[in-house]
RNA sequence: GGGAGCAUAGCUCAGUUGGUUUAGAGCAUCUGCCUUACAAGCAGAGGGUCGGGGGUUCGACUCCCUCUGCUCCCACCA
């Protein structure tokens, strides 16, 4: 049967996807073998694939085969996130399309609105995986909201609330009044506007009344001065050493307020003296609780003067500020105004000026948890790849804040505290038992009366339980709890592919969460991938349209060359440069090996036929050569060079096996092959197909059905990885020093002008090539005969050239040019002889020779004469061409 | 502003406790080939002194200091 002559990814992709689904090889339920475990970093549920999952994907998947065929009990969960920010925001959005403000419904109509919106576009991205080739325990998907999760997370909050590590504190959000809520630091837009600094003089006070002497502040927001509580200069400032310590009266409403130094201002911006507004400006508020200072909040959720302010009560507070800079221009206290252009915060969704503001949020504390975290990175009990991220793991552990976990949502885990009528609030896993809790407090109490917080949970406060609630749903929050039998077995899990952005949100979390709830470590190594880039190094983002769709991008190239072409590209935690032509690679990869599999299904096998030394000496060459890339192919994977393991391979592959194997086994046309060239031939294509399996999935399993007969039912992702037998690393060497022959061979014929088809003579004046190895020279340079000699016979003139100390020499007189070989010859000479001097210089050292180690000196010794015998033969070679 | 990291061929990257023939790979480039598996191919070739400067050492791409440029994280100046 005609095979074509390209490989057509769309023939076998899904055809294979759905066996393995079918024999369920993905599956894995605990035994005796040795588990090897990755939980997949969920993906947003809403979400769509993007290049940063595939290349995170692909490695995760590549690893979790590689260890299924190493005869591991391999186990890769994966799931989906919850993501309560982002998917919220969806669902307004489409609320919003369709008429519906969030305002406007319960929180249990925005849900039944939430739940229906995952349902519909919940899993794309895991149908996305499919594509890939993801070879997850799909029977085992979770989502971080499933119910016994969600009671999971429920119960965790219990557990840190009773120890005490729980609270409930003050804190600055970025309020949207526009939108009525408060944002993440993410979904602030900081955007240069251009703004005005109004110098306002505030009057020393003498006795509650405006003295003669004054201080400027400066500021842009004016709209705040009533919400002052101080005016801060810097201690140092020897411009205000008379007034320390008096106090001050705020324009326009006459307020007394003291004048307090702090280092935080700096003397050379402005006027060197700053309005402390404790509840309108973060830095303020901190400044605040230095030095106890009171907190006025003249603001609304609306944005809005309150009457705290006094003055300008009900107006917002952009209309506010034009107002009041009129009013200090009245009133002689607007001393100048000048142009300024600052960050000013928009939210993402609204496009409103965020407005800080306090509010009460549930916090938990750090301290401890942290320093056990730190602990099993700095005692690599869990290894960060690449290892520069210690550092950076390091700092953040010595300095981290208490983690604000509630936010003002509803799609999440809703905060399980309750409040009383009289303010008091109690914390339980649900409300019967609340309702029990609270009775203690006051005995009449009935569940009306209790308010449950209308908060929920930050998403990390979920996903960082993930290691273990795949498992075991029920273990968050009961440490003493005895695993159950999956956790028991996949925990701790091995390794864990995840972005360097969220080492601290997400992965140091769980190692705190893993350690507090099951005492131990949630994985052994996390490999940190780089951000996804495109070639102008741009992160790789929707509002740039930089981001080719992965899937179009399967399609045209074949998820297994995209596979080749993203992994090539991506040591651990270097960003990866992306370029289309790298998939084209990968594409290209996937062709060869697609028609050496044609090549080899074209031959004829004969029994009867002998087997030349060409092809028993390739055969023993390319054994040795495949047991030697099994050991470096182990060494790479064994320190998570991913990349340059599959580079090795396709060197393997495509070189060695492709170029120089095929080619000196490969019989003359029409020509069968013999049958132990043939066995051997198709025995190392399988073991290369199984190398490759991990990278290449679709393609490797298509080849490997076909190249034998294969029975329902068997797969090369069961096989076992090919293991390294003995071989002679010498004969590995001396084969290349073969191939170097012929390409100098082949790189004269060039030179000359000889036709790769005009046979010629060859002369070898070394002994150091075994003789069987001649016969890769006959065959593919195209040689007929090989003269071994100890010394070049004087009466001979050709070309000759060296290949380590081995002089070869093609009697190809009339088509040399003596001037031009003289020339080369003397520019080898010139450098062997300034390489020669540099050893010779290292050599007459004394200290050199003393303190280097004994290998170095002998190597060195070596190089000077290998160079000496070198520049003999090409001298001698050089008294020949005068002659 | 605080912290971390990077700088090696045109591009993307290796270079594993400083020493294996005065730096390696892939891609790209150039030259010659439609050689009956593959032009998504075959054969061959050229190309860097390792960002600049200083230091330690018998010896530095590799260690230290400094300058320059870039990236990331955190905090953001009224």
């Amino acid at each position: 049967m005609e095979i074509p002559a390209k490989y057509d990814p769309a023939l076998t992709e899904d055809k294979w996807y759905s066996y393995w689904l079918k024999n369920k090889y993905f599956h894995s339920e605990p035994d005796e073998r040795e588990p090897y475990t990755i939980v997949i970093p969920p993906p947003n549920v809403t979400g769509v694939l993007h290049m940063g999952h595939m290349l995170n994907n692909t490695l995760q998947d590549v690893l979790i085969r590689r260890a299924r065929m190493t005869g591991k009990n391999a186990c890769w969960v994966p799931g989906t996130d919850h993501a309560s920010i982002a998917t919220e925001a969806k669902v307004v959005a489409k609320l919003k399309s369709e008429g519906i403000e969030k305002t406007d419904i319960t929180r249990e109509e925005f849900l039944a609105h939430a739940w229906e919106w995952k349902e519909k576009h919940g899993g794309i991205i895991l149908e996305q995986l499919k594509k890939l080739g993801a070879s997850c325990d799909w029977d085992r998907t979770s989502f971080t909201m499933d119910p016994e999760l969600s009671e999971g997370v429920i119960n965790t909050f219990v557990h840190y609330y009773n120890k005490g590590l729980i609270y409930r504190g003050v804190r600055m959000v970025n309020w949207d009044p526009e939108g009525q809520t408060a944002v993440s630091d993410e979904e602030v837009i900081h955007k240069e506007t251009p703004s005005k600094l109004y110098y306002i003089r505030y009057y020393i006070s003498e006795n509650g009344k405006p003295g003669k002497d004054y201080i400027v502040v400066a500021t842009t927001r004016p709209e705040t001065i009533m919400a002052d509580a101080a005016v801060c200069i810097h201690p140092e400032d020897e411009r205000f050493a008379s007034i320390k310590g008096k106090r001050v009266l705020i324009p326009l409403i006459e307020k007394e307020i003291p004048i307090i130094e702090d280092s935080y201002v700096s003397m050379d911006f402005g006027t060197g003296c700053l309005k402390i507004t404790p509840a309108h400006d973060i830095n303020d508020y901190e400044i605040g609780i230095r030095h106890k200072l009171p907190v006025n909040d003249i603001l609304d959720k609306w944005g809005k003067l309150n009457e705290k302010a006094i003055i300008l009560v009900g107006e917002d507070r952009f209309a506010a500020r034009k107002k009041i800079v009129k009013m200090l221009t009245e009133g002689g206290f607007l001393e100048k105004e000048e142009a300024y252009t600052s960050q000013i915060g928009y939210s993402e969704r609204t496009n409103a000026v965020i407005e800080p503001r306090l509010s009460l949020q549930w916090f938990m504390k750090m301290g401890d948890a942290s320093v056990e975290a730190l602990r099993y990175v700095e005692e690599e009990k869990i290894k960060l790849i690449p290892d520069k991220y210690r550092n950076t793991y390091r700092h953040w552990m010595e300095n981290v804040k208490d983690w604000c976990i509630s936010r003002q949502l509803w799609w999440g885990q809703r905060i399980p505290a309750w409040y009383l009528p009289d303010g008091e609030l109690v914390v339980a896993a649900n409300e019967a038992e609340a309702l029990s809790l609270a009775q203690k407090i006051n005995p009449g109490l009935k569940s009306e009366d209790l308010n449950q917080d209308p908060d929920v949970l930050d998403t990390w406060f979920s996903s960082w339980l993930w290691p273990i609630s795949v498992f075991d749903p029920s273990k968050p929050g009961f440490p003493d709890k005895a695993p159950n039998r999956d956790l028991a077995y996949y925990y701790p899990t091995n390794d864990l592919v995840t972005a360097p952005e969220i080492l601290f949100f997400w992965v140091a979390r769980m190692i705190m969460a893993g350690h507090e709830f099951c005492g131990d470590l949630p994985f052994r190594n996390v490999y940190l991938t780089g951000t996804v880039r495109d070639k102008q190094g741009r992160k790789m983002s929707k509002s740039l349209g930089n981001s080719p769709d992965p899937i179009e991008l399967m399609k045209l190239y074949g998820a297994d060359g995209v596979r080749v072409g993203m992994l090539l590209c991506s040591s651990a935690g270097t960003d990866v440069l992306f370029d289309e032509s790298q998939v084209e690679q990968g594409r290209n990869f996937s062709n060869k090996i697609w028609n050496s599999y044609r090549l080899i299904k074209s031959w004829n096998a004969d029994e009867s036929a002998h087997t030349p030394l060409r092809s028993k000496t390739a055969v023993k060459w390319f054994d040795a050569l495949l047991s030697q890339s099994v050991e470096v192919i182990n060494d790479h994977f064994e320190k998570f060079r991913i990349s340059d393991a599959l580079m090795h391979l396709y060197k393997l592959f495509w070189d060695d096996y492709c170029a120089w194997y095929l080619e000196i086994i490969k019989p003359a046309q029409g020509e069968p092959v013999d049958k132990a060239t043939y066995e051997a031939t198709i025995q190392f294509f399988e073991k290369l197909m199984k190398l490759l399996h991990p990278f290449m999935p679709f393609i490797t399993e298509e080849l490997w059905q076909n190249i034998a007969e294969r029975e329902e039912g068997e797969s090369i992702m069961i096989c076992k990885m090919p293991a390294a037998g003995n071989y002679s690393s010498e004969f590995i060497i001396k084969a290349e020093q073969a191939k170097q022959a012929i390409a100098g061979i082949r790189s004269l014929r060039q030179a000359k002008g000889i036709s790769p088809k005009e046979p010629l003579e060859l002369y070898i004046t070394d002994n150091a090539i075994p003789e069987e190895l001649y016969s890769f020279i006959l065959k593919m340079a195209n040689i007929s005969e090989i003269h071994p000699l100890l010394k070049k016979p004087s009466d001979l003139n050709g070309s000759s050239f060296m290949i380590d100390t081995i002089e070869l020499f093609l009697p190809i007189a009339s088509l040399i040019n003596k001037e031009e070989e003289i020339a080369k010859i003397d520019a080898d000479i010139a450098h062997l002889t300034g390489f020669l001097s540099a050893v010779n210089k290292k050599l007459s050292n004394e200290k050199f020779v003393e303190s280097a180690p004994k290998n170095v000196v002998e190597m060195e010794f070596k190089k000077k004469s290998d160079a000496e015998t070198k520049i003999a033969k090409l001298s001698a070679a050089r008294e020949e061409l005068l002659k």
